[in-house]
DNA sequence: CTGAAAGCGCTTACAG
DNA sequence: CTGAAAGCGCTTACAG
């Protein structure tokens, strides 16, 4: 394997000059540039990133950190960031950090020698990894709302989105309306729920404790929540679930309660990820852009990293949309 | 930060003593051991990869490769790799090498050095390509069937699957059986035509060239494609998709040529996704079990990380199973 | 515009 | 069982 000596060698400069040309950080003889990048060329040379990171370089590694591989929203998320990313010669890492995996703090300070600049999703993250994370000092973006200061931020208005689709059912008639959260202090299920109770709110009558139960962000979980709010007594005659995959719980729920949905049970969700126009009925949900989402974020990472923006920090409030299908 | 100097001076010991009970790699007397192990937890000490890995060490992160991160047969695979990962400190990095973006000789280059171990699904490779990462000279799987050479092999058989499957159409009675692949040239096309070619073979009829076309592995591929086969004058009443996304892509077609499946049409699929079992009718698909694929492959790897197996190579087959649903 | 030299933070012979 | 020293392949002052 050629290292950066053979190149300076083959193209009769110093290992400086091959270093200048590569990391153009100061102006180098379009002659003896055009040398050394033959002699890159010939030799297949590589620079060896745990050289390069050693001694202060990049490692070429921008990371998004997600809390699940197997909700189908955040792989998308990571299409987009690759749409951007991949003409720029940087290697995209997703890594899962579930809830009650390692301890978040260890991945965090691991991440931030290992990368250049990182995505995460703040939810299922302690104050604390997010402010190792911030601490870092490199290029950081928010998956998701604020949340406690520094950083970029790109997301989508939750509060409005849930709000909205509250709203839908509030005029088709529904008279019961229940929510489903996801993982009770995640920031999507608080401002989801904030959005519908807001919206009951605002047509005069209020949300009750009772109807407002909370899971995790699966189908399981919604299959389990929407059961328990099936079995009671008085139900629901509307369900508004945190995310698709909840709602499609809920939609396993009803099928067993023998339950038609709408007619005797209308089930919302949000996100839009594919499933929801697959399932029977398909879902009426909110339209959350995974991948103008990791397109953003990829744009701002590299704005950061090129040095274009230094200080402000930006948020990115992409739009949603209701999409109505057959659930409600 | 803390560097190795610093534990060394807070223990009282050298610089090369913390590297031995970092690296277990030369016996260190209790005594000593307890006293480091001590200074590094009130540090916060944390190896930097950078340095480790330039002087031969590992980098403690393993790379899973994969042709797309929309279908989520892939980070299925992820999450079962996490799941055997997660309690050795490695860091899992999951990349898209879609087929056409960068040079794939680059991003192996790149990836060899950057991670310890990796597992790669072949399809979109080229021949090249595979040789690069199998001259790596790291641990390293595939994922899928063995393709000229080295390294570790996890895999199901495909082409017993797609045997069976069409079997069972064959057994329901549909006369005219088309096969739908993904890219023509990928190896999971290649075994599941042959399968369906097989089958058909041995019920005495044989596949005819024009019943068999080409889309990509996914959704939109698969609905063009079986347009094609539909707007044919003579037209199949039963398709064989490669994989899930192409046969959820046969059933928009099947809807908008105003076909009932499996009445009019039979479809099958391949791999059971989610998706599968969410679309209406409930596709009859080949269970490929991506989670068990993906804890298979580390285990492999940490087998190798750890030296408990050095020359001889593996290959582990998991079983598939046919999942009769509503769609044939 | 270019080069010689120091040093990033580790691991690993080498010596005891 | 432990330590002193060399060196991995780069980048970056420093000097010219």
């Amino acid at each position: 394997m050629a290292g950066i000596r053979d190149v300076a060698e083959a193209a009769g400069v110093s290992v400086s000059t091959v270093s200048q040309v590569l990391t153009r950080k100061r102006p180098v003889a379009p002659a003896t540039r055009a040398r050394v990048e033959e002699a890159i060329a010939r030799l297949g040379y590589r620079p060896h990133p745990g050289a390069s990171q050693l001694r202060g370089g990049r490692t070429g590694t921008i990371a998004l950190i997600v809390p699940s591989l197997t909700n189908p929203f955040y792989p998308l998320v990571g299409a987009g960031m690759q749409d951007v990313l991949l003409d720029r010669d940087i290697l995209l890492t997703i890594t899962e950090v579930g809830s009650g995996h390692r301890p978040g703090t260890t991945i965090h300070q691991l991440m931030s020698r290992r990368v250049d600049a990182m995505v995460a999703a703040p939810f299922g993250l302690t104050d604390e990894d997010l402010a190792a994370l911030q601490g870092a000092d490199i290029p950081f973006v928010l998956l998701g709302s604020p949340r406690g200061g520094a950083g970029d931020v790109v997301h989508t208005d939750d509060v409005a989105g849930s709000r909205e689709i509250t709203e839908h059912l509030i005029e088709r008639g529904y008279r019961r309306i229940a929510f489903i959260g996801g993982d009770e202090d995640a920031t999507p299920t608080q401002e989801r729920l904030e959005g519908y109770s807001g919206a009951l709110h605002a047509a005069g009558r209020d949300a009750e404790a009772a109807d407002v139960v909370f899971a995790d962000f699966t189908r399981q979980g919604g299959h389990r929540a929407a059961s328990e709010l099936l079995a009671r007594e008085v139900r629901p005659d509307a369900i508004v679930a945190a995310n698709d995959l909840i709602a499609i719980g809920a939609l396993d729920a009803a099928r067993e309660h023998g339950l038609s949905v709408p007619a005797d049970l209308a089930i919302t969700g949000y996100d839009d990820i594919e499933a929801a126009s697959l399932v029977s009925p398909a879902l009426t949900t909110i339209e959350n852009p995974a991948r103008e989402i990791g397109r953003a974020c990829a744009r701002l990472l590299l704005e950061r990293l090129d040095a274009d923006v230094t200080d402000v920090t930006r948020t990115v409030v992409l739009s949603h949309r209701l999409i109505i299908r057959e659930s409600a």
